[in-house]
DNA sequence: AGCACGCCGACT
DNA sequence: GTCGGCGTGCTC
């Protein structure tokens, strides 16, 4: 029997998503007048709650409660005339589900700041901006030196009909330069209503050509192209140089051309202004950006515009996986090994395998690309479940630079390297090309040390030592950022013979500036480029190719193009060598294969030195000899052995108190339960613990986990509900911090 | 998570 | 006598 569609029937409970971390749904009357289009869930509504309003999403529309229906409080409102988009709620509730988390958290986290507050979706305005009569007879010269003014006077001028303001920060203008050009009488804005007009390029698509590709970018695309329309996992592993990002902007192509999405994921380092522009000189259409510096205001627009259809290509960090898409065409997941795509905190969700479970639902393709793979990846390539495409050559001539490792037992150093080295980069420098020396600790000295007693700066708030640093000086704690100034004398034994232990950046760059006089030395870290705009300003210095030095930790190693070093030196590489964490290995070998990417990127090759106390550490000696393929080879082996990801699935159930007993106590009664329920249900979940975590205290308050593991997902699944449900019942629970960690990056 | 209520120490 | 410390408990 159809429905009318005139008279939608009304439900009498609205079952609600609301913004706490309880995993439950809270009933609620709907109101009079409802949405004229009926209640249906995805609708946002305000709801009283305790003693306060928030924002829900509708999920249940039903006619039963569990509660007594007249104690049921109405809603105050319903804020959507139409539910927010359905790709968007089934990934949230598929991340609610995977990570266990509270669907009405998720749901929260995953929504523009604007929507979470009940602004209004519909019935937003977007800005028109075109040239004033005063604007059209402008000549653009006239505005001197403001360049960007004058070449957005230049776009409106070829948009006599106006540019929608969306479309003007697309292209790299910003609201000063529009400004600007208002304040002059040069342009004026009206509002408009937002309509859905899909952007359809036709035959304008490319802003500038595609490039030539070689064979094996050639073979990659046309494996992509055959998976279009359905999907197609693959796995794109490129050594650096090796030209992925064209691929990516060839299969881009394709999918606009059809009129579809694509959604393209950058790590947090890797989105960068010469990224963006990559992508924005290529293509004709609108390439929108999820980065930080967005407004809220800005966020929301770019969240509408992709739901709408309006946004074709979208380039993001992790969290733009929760950005709706009206015709989703492809995912790409750049770098896909790297560390950010698994936020770290509440929500604990991954970013690459979010994108994979939303790339099979589209039913769409999915690349993920990487020269250093995670052994997550390549044991899903080698069982046949991802695609495997390889592109082995540089655009340049050379082969990418073998590793070559520097035994540092017994030589003297200065500043960390020893004769030999610093020879190496004399040489390079002498030969007029840069040098790039990585040291994966910023600071000045990892800590400080008194000769008399021993003594070592330690942090009162973490089990770890406190890091020199010397602009400014203080000690600092790098785990809870607590800062202490520096003693004059050691606080145990009165001894003024205090020295800094170890080479971080900072001594690193003093040392090379001694070592090298007149030549310029760069230092790249998380300190030297917290100033907005420090850290291009340095790299376009760089680029200008004088010879120089550059010392800094990862953030030099990442993404970033430095044509003319073409020595990398590796102060220390055994810091990940014997770490505790079961993917420390993993971590290293693929940062080093990273830096190493760096080295002779132009016409002349490079070389990196590679300097270890442990020459003859098997590990090492494979990634230098044969390469990541092989080493991951082996450490695959050696998870297979030790039961560990990617072969058997993990969770942990991470407890955090101010005394150590309470978390022991609680992890404990936890872990007891579940050993008992476990056999109950026949499972096959192995549960350690509880154990403190490697660090145990952090930030005053003492970490303790619980750890399952287990060939199959679902069991462990299954587990991790009986867990959550036991901790939320708990009385002890509720008072001590805890979360549960799917897939957990590192143990600690 | 918020945000109350609730019962004990130093301030006008 | 109050302001406010954070323990405990609840939110349809």
């Amino acid at each position: 029997m159809p429905s009318s569609p005139a008279i939608p029937s009304t439900p009498k409970v609205l079952g609600v998503a609301v913004p706490t971390p309880l995993r439950k749904l809270f009933d609620y009357r709907p109101c009079q007048p409802g949405p004229s289009a009926g209640w249906q869930p995805g609708m946002r509504v305000r709801v009283p709650l305790g003693r306060r309003d928030v924002v829900g999403i509708v999920v249940e529309c039903r006619d039963t409660s569990d509660l007594d229906l007249a104690s049921l409080k109405p809603v105050s409102a319903c804020l959507d005339s139409q539910p927010l988009p359905a790709d968007w709620l089934w990934l949230c509730r598929f991340t609610a589900r995977y990570y266990q988390h509270a669907l009405g958290d998720t749901l929260h986290q995953a929504m523009p700041v604007l929507l979470r507050q009940g602004r209004p979706l519909e019935a937003r305005t977007r800005e028109r901006w075109q040239l004033t009569a005063t604007g059209q007879s402008k000549d653009a010269a006239s505005l001197g030196r403001a360049r960007r003014q004058a070449e957005l006077l230049e776009l409106l001028r070829q948009h006599p009909r106006g540019v929608v303001g969306s479309v003007i920060s697309a292209q790299g203008f910003t609201r000063a330069q529009l400004k600007a050009l208002a304040e002059k009488g040069l342009a004026e804005c009206h509002e408009e209503p937002l309509m859905a007009s899909p952007a359809t390029p036709g035959s304008a698509l490319l802003a500038e050509p595609a490039l030539t590709l070689n064979r094996e970018q050639a073979t990659a695309l046309s494996e992509l192209h055959q998976g279009l329309n359905r999907y197609h996992p693959c796995l794109l592993q490129g050594v650096t140089g090796s030209g992925k990002t064209e691929v990516y902007l060839q299969l881009i192509e394709a999918i606009v051309a059809q009129g579809r999405q694509a959604l393209v994921l950058v790590p947090e380092i890797g989105l960068t202004p010469q990224t963006l522009s990559r992508f924005r000189r290529r293509f004709r259409v609108p390439v929108v950006a999820l980065h930080s510096g967005l407004t809220d205001a800005e966020r929301l627009d770019a969240w509408e515009a992709a739901r709408a259809g309006r946004a074709p290509i979208i380039i993001g960090t992790r969290s733009a996986i929760f950005t709706p898409l009206a015709r989703p065409g492809a995912i790409i997941v750049d770098e896909e090994h790297d560390g950010s795509y698994k936020q770290q905190d509440s929500l604990r969700y991954h970013a690459r395998d979010l994108a994979i479970a939303r790339a099979h639902k589209h039913d769409i393709p999915i690349v993920l690309g990487s020269a250093t793979p995670s052994l997550e990846s390549l044991v899903q390539a080698r069982a046949g479940h991802y695609r495997h495409l390889r592109l082995t050559r540089r655009a340049s001539s050379h082969a990418p630079a073998r590793l070559e490792l520097i035994d540092l037992r017994g030589r003297s150093r200065q500043g960390g390297l020893i004769p030999p080295v610093i020879d190496a980069i004399k040489g390079t420098l002498g030969a007029g090309g840069q040098v790039l020396v990585f040291i994966n600790r910023r600071g000045f000295a990892p800590t400080l040390a008194c000769h008399n007693c021993g003594w070592l700066a330690e942090c009162d708030w973490c089990d770890a030592r406190l890091t020199l640093h010397r602009q400014p000086p203080q000690l600092t704690c790098h785990h809870c950022e607590r800062q202490r100034s520096i003693p004059e004398a050691c606080p145990d034994c009165g001894s003024a013979d205090l020295r800094p232990l170890g080479t971080g950046t900072e001594r690193s760059e003093e040392s090379l500036g001694e070592l090298f006089p007149g030549v310029c030395v760069h230092r790249i870290d998380r300190d030297s480029t917290r100033r907005k705009d420090a850290f291009e300003n340095t790299l376009n210095e760089i680029r200008r190719g004088e010879p120089c030095l550059l010392v800094g930790t990862q953030m030099l190693a990442k993404g970033h193009h430095l044509p003319h070093v073409t020595l990398v030196v590796v102060v220390n590489a055994d810091a990940g060598l014997y770490a505790s964490d079961f993917r420390a290995l993993e971590h290293s070998a693929q940062l080093l294969i990273q830096v190493a990417g760096r080295a002779g990127r132009a016409e002349r090759p490079g070389r990196v030195l590679v300097q270890t106390l442990h020459p003859d550490d098997p590990h090492l000696r494979l990634l230098a000899e044969s390469g990541y393929d092989a080493l991951a080879e082996s450490l695959l082996e050696e998870r297979r052995i030790a039961g560990l990801p990617p072969y058997r699935h993990m969770a942990l159930l991470r407890l955090e108190s101010p005394r150590e007993a309470d978390g022991l106590t609680l992890a404990g009664e936890a872990a007891t339960a579940l050993r008992q329920w476990l056999p109950e249900r026949g499972l096959a979940v192995d549960c350690l613990g509880p154990v403190p975590a490697p660090m145990e205290r952090r930030q005053n308050r003492y970490h303790v986990q619980v750890m399952l593991s287990a060939a199959k997902r679902s069991p462990l699944h299954e587990a991790c509900a009986y867990l959550t449900g036991w901790m939320e019942q708990s009385p002890l629970a509720r008072r001590a911090r805890w979360n549960l960690d799917i897939d957990p990056q590192s143990l600690s």
